[in-house]
DNA sequence: AACGCGGGGTA
DNA sequence: TACCCAGCGTT
């Protein structure tokens, strides 16, 4: 039976999580802390937004060379706005989601053209953005502006679940939850509290692994009388992955490598890849090859396991003396000493490994 | 409301 | 292997 939302301790919880915030705060590229001794004054708004973007549905870990080489080459949204797409996009090959890359040039441009250069600083503003959903407008009101703003991502989820016993499944739960979110979240400090909700669910109130004697909050916390507080919160059950199989063609001539540009939606839109034989989620390849050529098996196939199916990719390889480039005239010749710089996304660097040996 | 959309880390 | 992750846009 879950506490209703006037639980009387939603004004310890903010409180109790703030004191501990303040000595357990992640050390992050993109994060200016509360702390004294690393206090820089306040974020940058384009370092929160595009530290927002990258880390949606992606971990800390695999964000943190992307936010150091973006910041390098592109230090502000004037400069990300001018930037060349394709550069951009190679940029990002190998973080996933690619429509998060098209987003992210399409707002950067939105921001210089109409906002003269600076991100909104409200919710209703932000939401309007390419790439900008309710969380992270939230997110970046919150934590670069200091906006009251209930900021809901999946740490945030599991913690409120477990604090107010909500074990209704999710989704269909989100609405309750957001309610309790509501609830605990207060009128002051907006960005260092929902930085402090993901730090717990991120450190302490981990998925699979609560640890409810370090927790700041345990007093308050509805799953810490569980026998296992991770039952929390309950997940409908995932659909099975579909199995398919589909060919990659790697066509060589004279050091250049045929490269094509995928279609700007769909899986892996806008990036560089191998030619294919057109298999997707629903269907596995034809078999049918770009061009005419001696092409060959080359080794078993690329695993490779997507979202929502599984794919075994079978390398084809061709090297013909010469080739006449007006029989493929949408490819590019891509020098094959310098592949790592064609920002192919893993599953065509993982085939091209293939090929490299 | 459900689905399509990457990839790497973790137990 | 299965699950998880600072979700968004489309249908």
């Amino acid at each position: 039976m879950p506490v209703e939302p006037d639980f009387p301790d939603t004004d310890k919880i903010p409180r109790a999580l703030l004191a501990w915030y303040e000595s357990h705060a992640r050390d992050l590229p993109w994060r200016k802390l509360p702390n004294a001794l690393k206090s820089e004054g306040a974020p940058d708004p384009y370092h929160v937004w595009l530290s927002e973007i990258m880390l949606q549905q992606t971990t800390v870990a695999a964000v943190k060379p992307y936010f150091a080489e973006f910041t390098r080459r592109w230090p502000d949204v004037q400069a990300l706005a001018a930037a060349d797409e394709a550069d951009v996009l190679a940029a990002w090959a190998g973080l996933g989601y690619y429509a998060r890359a098209r987003n992210l040039i399409a707002c950067a441009k939105v921001v210089m053209s109409e906002h003269d250069g600076r991100f909104p600083d409200n919710e209703t503003e932000l939401l309007k953005l390419p790439g900008i959903g309710a969380y992270t407008a939230a997110a970046i009101a919150a934590i670069g502006f200091d906006q009251h703003a209930v900021v809901v991502d999946a740490n945030v989820e599991r913690v409120v679940a477990r604090l107010f016993g909500i074990d209704a499944p999710l989704p269909g739960s989100r609405s309750t939850i957001r309610e309790y979110a509501e609830q605990i979240t207060p009128h002051f400090r907006a960005g260092d509290f929902a930085q402090a909700m993901m730090d717990l669910g991120a450190t302490l109130c981990r998925a699979r692994d609560a640890k409810c004697l370090l927790c700041p909050l345990s007093d308050h916390c509805a799953a810490r009388n569980l026998a296992d507080p991770t039952r929390i919160p309950v997940k409908a059950p995932k659909k099975a992955k579909p199995q398919r199989i589909g060919h990659a063609y790697w066509l060589e001539a004279q050091g250049h490598v045929a490269l094509v540009e995928r279609p700007a939606k769909g899986m892996l839109g806008g990036m560089r890849a191998l030619p294919d034989d057109g298999w997707r989620a629903g269907a596995d390849g034809d078999g049918i090859a770009p061009a005419e050529a001696e092409w060959e098996n080359r080794g078993e196939p690329v695993a490779h396991v997507f979202t929502h199916f599984s794919l075994q990719l079978q390398l084809m390889v061709a090297t013909p003396g010469s080739f006449d480039p007006d029989a493929l005239p949408d490819v590019q010749w891509w020098p094959v000493d310098n592949l790592d710089n064609a920002g192919l996304p893993t599953l065509f660097a993982k085939v091209a490994r293939r090929k490299m040996g």
